[in-house]
DNA sequence: CGGCGTCAAGTATCG
DNA sequence: CGATACTTGACGCCG
């Protein structure tokens, strides 16, 4: 079990989605970029694994304009030895990482244009896990996309898309349930025709269900993880924002909530992403509440 | 150097 | 019909 948080560190003075804008767009802009990236990923990282945190979503932007046509410097080879050494880190220090491709990549749009830019993304996407030497445990996660007014239509189109994509995209790609459109149910039937895993999303799942318990939710979606290639199941766990809109995630974990929340999983093994605004600092209590409980066995001797 | 308008990309909903 | 929300504000122009 391994406990994440997305993208961004606060208690470190940089960023490893520093980006520019398109109009200002040049060679030398992009190296930068990727190069001071890259690095301040191996310091997340290096911070993460200091402090126990042994999952971690990495930003969409890593290299920017990643699938934009006007990115036609060949970072792959350029950026070759910098990616492998993350990669080996990763692998040194038993780490999990994943990305969450934004809401731009929708596999089911009607629009054969908006369809083949969300492909490019994913292909820019799954060839960083490819460069860094990462299996298809690391995983690309996304929502089903847009109903466009009738979801059977919608579900078939995705699953032709599927079909078309790339086997590194296909190995990894995972589908999430949103809080609005596809429900844990709806998601299931993309399972059930491709085989591909469901993420769990626990809020979501609170916001759009048909009624299943949570317990019976987390065992559903976690047993469509193929053990050998996809891992042990992943999942984000949020809390609703009290007062504010529905799916609003908290700004800080309530550890009641939380301690609640880990008494359905009856002892299946998942790695939690935890999609709370204050980033590391929900982390590492979530981290000691799990040690509390007795789930989390390793890393005695945790910092924070 | 601070303020603030704007930023590659999609969809659906809320006012 | 424009603003807003989504995993994440922050780039960069202007004064």
């Amino acid at each position: 079990m391994k406990i994440g948080y997305p993208c961004v560190n606060d208690s470190l003075p940089c960023t490893s989605t520093s980006t520019f804008r398109l109009a200002s767009y040049s060679e030398e802009r992009l190296v930068q970029a990727v190069s001071n990236n890259l690095a301040c990923l191996q310091r997340i990282l290096e911070y993460n694994v200091s402090h126990g945190l042994l999952f971690f979503r990495m930003g969409s932007g890593i290299v920017p304009f990643g699938s934009h046509p006007v990115n036609t410097f060949p970072w792959q080879t350029h950026f070759a030895a910098e990616l492998k050494s993350v990669g080996d880190y990763i692998k040194a220090n038993n780490l999990r990482v994943s990305f969450h491709p934004d809401q731009f990549v929708v596999l089911n749009s009607p629009d054969p244009g908006i369809v083949e830019r969300s492909v490019q993304e994913l292909v820019y996407q799954g060839s960083v896990l490819d460069l860094m030497g990462l299996d298809s445990t690391m995983k690309l996660q996304i929502h089903a996309g847009g109903l466009y007014g009738d979801m059977e239509s919608a579900l078939t189109r995705w699953i032709a898309t599927y079909h078309t994509l790339p086997e590194a995209v296909k190995a990894r790609l995972v589908v999430e349930n949103d809080d609005r459109l596809y429900s844990l149910r709806s998601c299931l039937r993309l399972h059930e025709a491709v085989g591909v895993p469901i993420l769990f999303d626990n809020l979501h799942h609170e916001c759009l269900n048909h009624g299943e318990p949570m317990a019976e939710a987390l065992a559903l979606a976690f047993s469509t993880w193929h053990p050998q290639r996809d891992g042990v199941p992943m999942m984000d766990y949020s809390a609703q924002s009290v007062g504010e809109r529905k799916g609003k995630h908290t700004a800080s974990l309530d550890e009641a909530l939380f301690r609640e929340f880990l008494t359905h999983l009856h002892g299946h093994d998942a790695d939690i992403m935890l999609e709370i605004k204050d980033k590391e600092a929900s982390a590492h209590r979530a981290c000691a509440i799990m040690h509390d409980v007795g789930l989390l066995v390793h890393a005695a001797s945790v910092s924070v």
